[in-house]
DNA sequence: ATAAAAAACGAACGTTCGTGCTATTATTTT
DNA sequence: AAAATAATAGCACGAACGTTCGTTTTTTAT
């Protein structure tokens, strides 16, 4: 009796595409935690009650099951941290809630180990092949989606001028760090850290008109412009890559 | 069996021992590039040619060789990275040390895929036993070097009143943001350009009483106080954990 | 030089790895 | 409801994994 997700009212779903997604979201997880090395046919396949034939006609590679589980991260990723940010007015709103949702996609476990893609990064930054080249991939999306959020900051006259994507870098690499701290060292206090640390490094670069990002409650929120709607903005060009 | 005591200097050492060293020499390396769980010991073997038995009978089990394999790299990070900035005065030029040791650590390629213990930090952060403890431990030790470097250098007067270990912190999120640009995204100028980062960080919260760090060639070289002589200084306490 | 000790080997163990097959179910489509 | 198709299971394979054991070779101490 294999598990497949649950089908959604309306949407006809084929079976296996169900299975397929089930596997995946249990993928996911468990290379967040072992590596997407660590990923082994056998053991997903006792934890999903279906034999290691069964689930491997749906990938018919390893490798395969590898590029697919980076690609079901790269969504949960998209859905967890980068669209809900695409909500906010461009400028500083959406540039802060970038930063917040990533951090807090850690703290809340969105995977289990921590945020995949870190892993992943670290995993194969000295490994040929095509998983690299699809991690490095969702990588470079990031970070240009990452620092045109600063670029529009700037252009909004929310910050001072700064080289977008070497900002952007910073920032990340705080990120990174934070996810050090909090994940190896087990400091409870290395991501809010963090976030206070960007924080500071926003606010001197910001202008006399940003909108201001203050405290509320024990969360951070970034007060909203009042021109722009609170809509995912598309914005004239075709967007590509992590967010489709 | 005990292991053996250590040989006084210029005391022939026996051959386990030299043998033991080189399976480490390659461990570090392969373990750099592909994990310390991808440490195959039949790969070590035919890397070192020499029979798998042989070569496990020198460590009794794989947990025991990663173990060893992190001590071996912690010698090596001591001696390319600390160690040589320790015969640097304190204060400024050594943090400054520590921080370009670093970089550079990276850029030659002490170890083959990077820096080791980024790549351990990463694949060990969500798994328990000795061999993550290990792995905790050195960076703990490595976290709390950096930040004596930056109250040394708070204390002699270069640097502002900072939270030490926040800011040696924020360093080290720099530098592995650097790794992660260089060794994944294969950015050619992320560890120079991260040097920059570093040293606008550092120089935004020095004191005008600062040693000068200047560019010298393409190197940069931070001046020497006149003070202390050019000698690793054993002030006072003992001296535990990562240098021994 | 010879005996004791240490180091390295070779073969094999039981397991698990990824990956093919061929049946046999479940699900869609007609 | 029957036929066609898709999904899963069962079984087996060769290779590689970590590990054990008895033997042989090399090093060290007498």
């Amino acid at each position: 009796m294999p598990v497949s997700s649950p089908v959604k009212p309306g949407e006809r779903v084929a079976k296996g595409a169900r299975t397929r997604e089930s596997i995946l979201r249990v993928a996911v997880n468990l290379a967040s935690v072992e590596g997407l090395e660590g990923l082994t046919i056998g053991r997903m396949a006792d934890e999903l009650n279906m034999s290691k034939s069964g689930l491997f006609a749906h990938f018919g590679s390893k490798e395969e099951l590898q590029l697919a589980t980076v690609d079901m991260a790269r969504k949960i990723f998209v859905e967890h941290v980068i669209r809900p940010a695409l909500t906010r007015p461009a400028g500083m709103p959406r540039l802060w809630a970038l930063c917040e949702n990533w951090l807090e996609h850690v703290e809340t476990r969105v995977f289990e180990g921590g945020c995949f893609f870190t892993a992943a990064s670290f995993e194969f930054d000295s490994r040929p092949g095509p998983v690299r080249a699809s991690i490095v991939a969702a990588m470079r999306e990031w970070l240009r989606v990452l620092s045109r959020a600063v670029d529009e900051a700037r252009k909004a006259g929310h910050l001072n001028a700064v080289n977008a994507q070497q900002f952007a870098f910073e920032v990340y690499s705080l990120a990174i760090g934070a996810h050090w701290g909090h994940q190896l060292l087990g400091d409870k206090k290395a991501l809010s850290n963090v976030r206070l640390t960007i924080l500071g490094r926003i606010r001197a670069l910001s202008t006399p008109g940003c909108p201001s990002i203050k405290k509320s409650g024990s969360d951070m929120k970034c007060r909203e412009l009042p021109s722009k709607a609170n809509l995912p903005d598309r914005e004239g060009s075709s967007r590509r890559g992590l967010v489709r």
